[in-house]
DNA sequence: GGCAATGTTATCAGACTGTTAAGTGCCTAT
DNA sequence: ATAGGCACTTAACAGTCTGATAACATTGCC
């Protein structure tokens, strides 16, 4: 559901930022890395070869736009993307910033989820950085199908709400294997939302409602596995 | 011998101009196209829709700012970027020049290397990369027909306006396909402009109300697919 | 049996979408 | 130049459905 499990490379002097953006990057199932300084992240992006990497233009040592110069001077990072984060006004930067080979060019102030849209964006479009693309899954009779957002049992079409279909791809995606709750909790709600102790319990029960009670099985103590059906 | 072969027109009243830039661009391994004047050029330009327009604004007949006017009037030449290239010093015509919807400005004198590299620049933060050729869809009694913008509903033709057309277009490409209501923003509206959230609904309900409310199906929270009829 | 974990049910706030109307800018015809 | 029309967006409000919680029942393990 989240989870792409794409690269990024935040490259800010201020700490506050890099917590923040970082903070909501991971939620979104992306592996984050930190810099401080322009030539921190060129040594980082050297070493993680990051799928995306989001340059403040202004910073100490070695600014954006000198970073991304040296970023695409690597041939190693050749596909990478690289965004600029800047203040508002500082339009010099934008021209000097696309010429260095930026591919997109952010003004702060941003909202966090403005900001994770815009680079899963770019992100998506690219072809080369691989797209977690969902796969329809058969399992006995029951097919899940991400992509409609819908599940088929024994024939029948099912539409199931957001959470409950994001609960049982997570539990089918590796059908017998026990997924502690708080696993469940962390890859469908993410770290950040906090919800009370009985929300699982009552999405498993929708489900079973719907798909049947065999399929889900408790395992008391741990969490919650999907069995196939003979 | 590079793979990009993009498009390029340029549009100068200066021979020499054309020729040494022209002769530069080709060995970057573009295709070039050369034009004398603002009229031919928005000829050439609607004949062989370049990828990038380089504009002179002094010439006779039309100046490159009414060119950039009627070219950015043409639908079919909607991603295009346009340049403008000009002497120093004409300072009206930056501000006239960004008006007329110009991507980059660009002063004379000016080295072909760095013109060059500016172009290349240019087209690769091209939005609008994609150079789909838009077929013909049939689906059930709904045919798509994307070079006219319109559609045939059960025989009839109805025209629709553009987003619409484009929203339509979009959902149907792949019938079924749940499309994130993000992911329809970037498509249609581009990563750039920021639309507010009830802008979307109120096109699916004007396309609804036109083709029927059967054929576009909501998810909540997810975004909206099309259904083929049976 | 006692206790903690899970199952169940009903309820409700809020999120998300639907709908209508009004505002903005552009173009055309008068 | 002006008025009217169209395309698109925004705003405001209504309606719907989800998803979280509370409260209580049940289960299963020691």
């Amino acid at each position: 559901m989240k989870a792409t499990g794409a690269k990024i490379l935040l490259v800010d002097d201020e700490p506050d930022i890099l917590e923040i953006v970082g903070y909501n990057l991971k939620n979104e199932g992306y592996q984050v890395f930190t810099a401080s300084s322009g030539k921190e992240g060129v040594a980082i992006a050297k070493e993680v070869k990051p799928d995306l990497i989001l340059l403040d233009v202004m910073m100490p040592e070695m600014d954006g736009i000198e970073a991304c110069d040296q970023i695409r001077k690597v041939p190693a990072l050749e596909g990478t993307i690289i965004a600029f984060l800047t203040a508002r006004g500082e339009d010099y930067s934008q021209v000097a910033g696309f010429e260095a080979g930026a591919d997109d060019y952010i003004t702060k102030p941003v909202k966090p989820k403005v900001l994770t849209s815009r680079l899963k964006a770019l992100l998506r479009r690219r072809p080369t950085a691989e797209q977690e693309v969902p796969e329809r899954m058969s399992l006995g009779d029951l097919v899940i199908d991400p992509e409609r957002y819908h599940i088929e049992l024994a024939g029948k079409v099912l539409d199931l709400p957001r959470k409950e279909f994001e609960l049982l791809s997570l539990l089918a995606s590796k059908p017998g294997k026990v997924f502690p709750r708080e696993e469940i909790m962390d890859r469908i709600w993410g770290t950040a939302v906090i919800v009370g102790g009985r929300t699982i319990d009552v999405h498993i029960r929708k489900l079973r409602e719907k798909i049947g009670d065999d399929r889900i099985k408790t395992v008391k103590g741990v969490g919650y596995k999907f069995e196939v059906q003979d």
